[in-house]
DNA sequence: AGTACTATCGTTAGTGA
DNA sequence: CTCACTAACGATAGTAC
């Protein structure tokens, strides 16, 4: 996506890194809470940024002990 | 994306709901795998199928014990 | 269940402040 | 670093098989 193709391979600019870090964990942040809420499902997603930091998400969906699978 | 909106909330079509968490999960895996090349970071996704089944991604970056922060 | 197609919407690379 | 903008690329809803 961008303005130009990106190839996917690790980025040698350390500044580059981060700004793409943060964009695409912003996106893919997103993409996981939709997915637990369109699809009803439990996720979990945990990343480190180019600098050590954290960042845990772990979806919208409403708690179930156990996990149990839908029977609907 | 695709043809319509799609509103975030619950699909209520139990087969709408793995149609659409079948194509949202390889679309998820594969920006968890070109964030973790793009970036060089570590990153786990664990996700439950709407009838239970599990998959795990833990990115593609080369392993780094004690996961230190790079340096460059 | 899975694959292929593709119009349409969503994400993001590059840029500037 | 963070925010806003936007052209252009990427993901996917609907469809057909």
């Amino acid at each position: 996506m961008g303005r130009v193709k990106l190839k996917i391979k690790r980025l040698e600019n350390t500044s580059g890194r981060q700004v793409t870090y943060s964009k695409r964990r912003a996106g893919i942040l997103k993409k996981a809470k939709e997915l637990s809420i369109l699809c009803d499902i439990d996720i979990v997603l945990l990343m480190f940024s180019p600098t050590g930091k954290p960042t845990l998400c772990l979806g919208e969906r409403r708690y179930h002990p156990f996990h149990p699978p839908l029977s609907s």
